[in-house]
RNA sequence: GGCGCGUUCGUCUAGAGGCCCAGGACGCCGCCCUUUCAAGGCGGAGAUCGCGGGUUCGAAUCCCGCACGCGCUACCA
């Protein structure tokens, strides 16, 4: 079984587009077929320098591989559809031999108008067929001195019915469909000609695609009836949609696949995350490997249904693999993210000591790789700026209770000789403020969290302090009494 | 407008006539744990299965109609 992944460099890969490629591989894996790569760079004007490698970036980052394709080579080169155009025009004088396809000399004003009128009265819409008739012979003296385009005559008798692997039986009227275009008039092919001819040749025998594609499918089954080909297999797959069901677009905030890796999600929650738009193994799994996910993957468990887009699932599952990390490789990535997220002003290279001590205490708390910086941003530089109101938000406002906190906690501080600075002996400190106020800690210590690290939230306030060192506690611890006085 | 697809908790989904007064996950709420925040543990609320008709002893599951949503309707893919 052959599938293929055939995205158009016009900008970044979509987060759409990589969920079809990832079930495309999976499918493809799973059933021990091949997925091959081919560049759709059929429209000129909406090609974009570099959109190759980028594609290229994102698939390699979710562990989407392919066994041909550019980077990869393979019997069918090359995989790059302005590198073929040659066997396009093959395959359209192949079908005006046959007398499925004729010049079309209509221009675009025309067609416009046709389009609007077509509108206007309410009919159906689509190629008039005006250009039908015309000789072979004079369309061919013409062409040299007129544009043209080719447009393939579709059968307008009947109806052209899909077996889609996806939705079942899906029947279109004939009559509705009108004469497409198969070759442009600046020589290049549309999606529809290059797209039969590459999935021939490639030896394609799965198209597995976005549902936008479905109503083109009659023009794809006519194409293979017309040259004598076998249909590959069609499975259309839901499209994924915004929160307000509507086809997801850049409009909708970044959905480019390498931002996602930007913004600090791993690879192994968006693999998570898009397998399961739209897919399921059953009623209770609800994570999967990357290699499991290709062992186990059908088409027969793929929902016809669109499925939203959601931010918070995704982060959800981001935290999950996060803590799944194994202590090592987190040490490695979150040194990775602090050094590259803290302002260019802190020094580099950071302390690999510090770096350790705090990666543990990190791991449960991040939804993202770029929460990162700002949880550890209160070690390095400046005391942190935060409002004097913010010392005393989480204890009822009450600045007076703040104060003797703070009073308390540096006269413990204090107490802590310099030799002996670490978390227990500041742990030891700190609790005996309990006493001295006659409060729980837990009543009292957002304050503390406060004057530390300029938040009544983060890392546990023993290691920050022993981190910090015990000036700077003290200084902190001052500073923010002195914002009370 | 035309054609096509779709419609189960807020979200992703399980469900292919009785196992479902609908299961799981995320989110939400509560409790526990606890130095904050998280994480973790436990518990809870949450879908009359879009609506209306059928078929059947019995329907989320089959049939018909309707509604709504989306997609396509380019010399874009």
């Amino acid at each position: 079984m052959r599938t293929r992944f055939a995205p158009s460099p016009t900008g970044d890969l979509h987060i759409g587009g990589l969920r079809t490629a990832l079930f495309q591989w999976a499918f493809a894996r799973a059933n021990g077929g091949q997925l091959v790569l081919r560049i759709e760079d059929t429209d000129r004007e909406r090609y974009v320098e570099g959109a190759v490698e980028v594609i290229a970036e994102g698939l390699r980052w979710l562990g989407v591989d392919w066994d041909e394709g550019p980077g990869a080579g393979g019997p069918h080169a090359p995989y790059v559809q302005s590198e073929r155009l040659d066997r396009y025009h093959a395959v359209a004088a192949e079908l005006r031999a046959r007398g499925r396809a004729y010049r079309c000399f209509c221009s675009p004003e025309r067609l416009a108008r046709l389009r609007a009128d077509q509108r206007a009265g309410g009919e159906p819409g689509g190629y008039d067929g005006r250009c039908a008739a015309i000789p072979e012979a004079g369309a061919e003296a013409r062409a040299r001195t007129e544009p043209s385009v080719v447009r393939f005559r579709m059968d307008r008798a009947g109806t052209t019915t899909l077996d889609d692997l996806v939705r079942g039986r899906v029947a279109f009227e004939n009559a509705l469909q009108d004469d497409f275009v198969l070759l442009k008039a600046d020589g290049f092919p549309t999606y529809h000609l290059a797209m039969l001819a590459d999935d021939h040749e490639m030896e394609i025998t799965h198209v597995i695609r976005a549902e936008e594609w479905l109503a083109s499918a009659p023009r794809h089954l006519q194409l293979y009836e017309a040259m004598g080909w076998p249909a590959p297999r069609f499975a259309h797959i839901p499209l994924i949609v915004d929160g307000a069901g509507r086809k997801l677009s850049k409009r909708e905030g970044d959905v480019g696949v390498l931002s996602f890796r930007d913004r600090g999600y791993l690879p192994e929650a968006m693999l998570n995350f898009l397998a399961f738009l739209g897919w399921s193994l059953d009623d209770r799994t609800s994570h999967i490997t990357r290699e499991e996910f290709a062992r186990v993957f059908t088409l027969d468990r793929v929902v016809p249904n669109p499925a939203a887009f959601d931010v918070e699932r995704l982060d959800a599952l981001n935290g999950h693999y996060i803590r799944a990390l194994p202590p090592g490789r987190w040490r490695e990535l979150a040194g990775e993210w602090i050094e590259r997220g803290l302002p260019a002003d802190v020094p580099r290279p950071l302390d690999s000591a510090l770096l350790d001590a705090l990666a543990p205490l990190l791991q449960e708390r991040v939804a993202r790789l770029d929460e990162l910086p700002g949880l550890v941003r209160f070690l390095f530089g400046e005391a942190p700026e935060y409002p004097a109101a913010l010392l005393a938000e989480r204890i009822g406002g009450d600045a007076a209770l703040a104060a003797r906190a703070l009073d308390a906690a540096i006269a413990a501080v204090e107490g802590v000789a310099p030799g002996e600075w670490g978390p227990v002996p500041v742990e030891a400190a700190l609790r005996s403020l309990q006493d001295a106020l006659g409060l729980k800690l837990r009543k009292f210590v957002s304050v503390l969290y406060v004057a530390v690290m300029g938040a009544p939230r983060g890392i546990p306030l023993f290691d920050s302090a022993a981190l910090l060192g015990r000036e700077r506690t003290l200084a902190r611890l001052r500073a923010a009494r002195a914002k009370l006085a």
